[in-house]
This record gives C-alpha cells, structure tokens and sequence, in this order.
DNA sequence: CACAATTATGAGCAAATACTCAGATCCTGA
DNA sequence: TCAGGATCTGAGTATTTGCTCATAATTGTG
C-alpha cells in the first residue's frame, strides 16, 4: 500500500449493519456541510455533528478529511461513467440532435440535485494525485467518446472535431454546473433548449 | 466605516516609494502562491516570504489576507470593464462574427497571463459580501450588454436573447478558463476559431 | 545633522482544526 | 447467556495559521 492510498483507502470496512448506516450518514453530512461552507470551512467536527454522530466514528471510516470528499467525487464519476455508458446503447445514428439533448439533459439530471456540492467537487476540491487520474482518465475518455461520434456522424460538418469534442463537453459540463447554481437559476428547461440550438447548430455547420 | 468595509479597506496608504513597491511585491507575490497552493493554503506568510517581505509589513498594507484576494479580484473585474468598455466603442453594427470574436478573443488575452489565478479568482475565492456584489453586478451589465447586441444586430435569429445572453457570456468565461487552464491547454488559435464558429452559426439560427 | 514620520522586522500569541486514543457501549454467534 | 469482536464516544493533543506589537531601520525635511 502506498502512501497516497493510505491517503484515501477506508480505514475500516464495516462489518455491521449499523456501520454502513453510519458511513453513509457521514457522507451525507459531509456533502450538506461542503455545500454550504465549502471545502475549508466544512471542518470534520461539523461534518460528524452534522450526521449526529462523534468525531471518533468519522475517523473511523475516513483516514482523513481529503477522504470523504475523494469519496463523494468518485461516487459522481462514477455516475458519469454509468451515464456515458447508457447512452452508448442508444448508439445507433439518429439525428445529432438528439445525442446532443441527450448529453446535455444528462447532465442538466445530475447536477439539478445539489449543485452546490457539484460544483465545489468540479473546482474547489484539493485533489490527491490518484484523483486526479481518474477525473483526467475520464474526461479523455469522454473527449475521444464524443469526437468518434463526430467523426462517425453523417449530419456533422467540422474539421477540427478533436477541438470541437473538448469544446463541446467543457461546454456542457461548466456552463450547466455555472447557471444552475447561479444566483438567479436559469430555467432548467430554456438552457437545455437552446445549448442544444447552440451545439447543433455548430456541429452541423 | 463599516466593519465590512474595514475588513477590505487597506490599512496604510503608502507614502513613499519604496512603501508602494512592497505593495506591489506582496500582491504579485500572492498571485503566484494562490495560483500554485489554491487559496487557503496559501498562507499569509509563505506569502510574504515569496515576496521577500517580513509578515508585518504585509499586515501593514492589507488588513487581512481576504484583502490580498479581494485587490486581485478587483483588478480582474476592472480589466472585465475596461474590455468591454472598449469594445463598446466598435459598437457600429459590422458582421455579428466580428463582435462574438473580440469578446472570445478579449477573455482569451486576460486569461492567458495567469490561468491558474484566474480560475481560482472565479471559484474558489471566499468572497466578503461587498465583493460579490461587484461580481453579480459586473455579470448583470455583460448579461444585458450581450442581449442589446442581439437584440439588435440584423443577422441575429433568437428568439429568447435573455437566456442566450447568459449562455453566451458564461460559455466564454468558463470555457476559456478551463481549456486554458488544464493539464494539456488548447492551442488558442484553434480555441478561438472554434467557439467564435459555434457562437456565430448559434446567433445566426 | 537632528528629529520626526514612515516603513520594515519577526518572534510569538490566540484561535481554529485535523486527528488520536483509551475506554464505554453494542452486537452476534455459539 | 455471555465472551469477544465491532462500533462508538469525545475530551484532549499537536499542529497550523492568521495576525499583533514592540522595536529597529530607513527616509524626508528644516
């Protein structure tokens, strides 16, 4: 075991019931407190009263405070991955269009819920190197995912679509995250209607 | 003086010199340790130590550290509305492209000095109410400022400028920042053909 | 030069906070 | 039922860090 994972492995898997009950309670809290405080003033001592549980029972299942929120990332990407993976099934052409809502919506989903806690976890988070990793594995994969879906497409009219893929996610993912957390929200439903205007309108030319 | 204020407002106006240049030394100084430690450990005294400064005499010009963050931040929005003060002076019609690429273009120069910073400045900074407010307002005069452009510009085909304003804005903001700013930045050239290409052909229907 | 104002110094204080550990409490399997 | 393992507790520790203040050095001025 290395030190970087001594960093983020669980100290203790639970055995019990109770236990498990108590890990997600922690994880709960701690989304609730980074959101509102954001990373530095969410302490761990808030976070435990929080889950109404002692300091000790966090430590008990986060070797430290870097853990619990490399906890809640990994859970939101893996929540990307899934949503990269259900889309892939409905691979079949169709107008680009339609992919591009589908992408959009998907994010729209999964960032309506706490936006706050997203955010901080897409900016504020000071990552461990493992993390890292993952975060830049995932969103290459989603670069290379989206440029073969332009290159394949036959509605598409772009020359640069390794540009255009980057472009293009970079876009989904911040300004959905920015304007649904903004102080004034955006309609959910105007912003998906005309980012998709937007997007289709650039990949076809 | 409010105690809102009296937590920005610096302490000591300098009076000589040399009093200037440690201003400038500490300010410089803390740009780079922001940008390379993020903000909260970006102490005061490594501060001060990359400007070659003693801790007091950093404490001499700012009141306390969110003072440092808020003078960077001013900068930036001064330079935000000193861009778009200039490119209203172009306000004659000319092609929408060439207004879309003047604004892409104007985010791409002021955030290709210091991305690191930048980025942090838009994010993660814990900003004192005062300070926010002059972010939300900056935001509200482009906002309102790109929905006259559309509004009135004869090649534009939106039906809902308000949201496209918003979209527009946030688009060039967030994703210049961020493509600048990862692990592999974009070349800026192809950036900027891009995004003025998906700006245009969206403004365009 | 003298002397006052300005500027610089940095050891150290007070407060915040991540984290520990020795012991109490609870659960389960035999 | 009950022993032993699992879980929980929370006062306390070690460290970090924003910031002060008494003192020293430097500069402008008559």
């Amino acid at each position: 075991m290395t030190p970087d994972e001594r960093r983020i492995q669980p100290r203790k898997q639970p055995r019990q019931v109770r236990a498990e009950l108590t890990r997600q309670r922690i994880l709960t809290a701690a989304a609730h407190v980074f959101a509102a405080h954001g990373y530095a003033a969410g302490t761990t001592n808030r976070i435990a009263e929080q889950a109404g549980v002692s300091i000790g029972s966090l430590y008990q299942y986060f070797p430290n405070k870097d853990a619990i929120l490399a906890e809640l990332l990994t859970r939101h990407l893996d929540d990307g991955a899934a949503a990269a993976a259900k889309i892939r099934i409905g691979d079949l052409p169709g107008p680009i269009e339609d992919i591009l809502r589908l992408l959009v919506r998907s994010a729209i989903d999964s960032h309506l819920d706490d936006p706050q806690l997203l955010r901080l976890l897409n900016e504020q988070a000071p990552r461990p190197a493992e993390l890292l990793q993952n975060v830049e594995r995932l969103k290459r994969y989603w670069y290379g995912y989206l440029q073969e879906i332009l290159d394949g497409h036959p509605e598409v009219r772009l020359t640069d679509t390794a540009t255009a893929a980057r472009l293009i996610f970079t876009t989904i993912e911040l300004v959905v995250h920015q304007l649904a957390a903004e102080h004034e929200p955006v309609d959910s439903g105007k912003l998906e209607h005309e980012m998709v205007a937007m997007l289709t309108r650039y990949v076809k030319g």
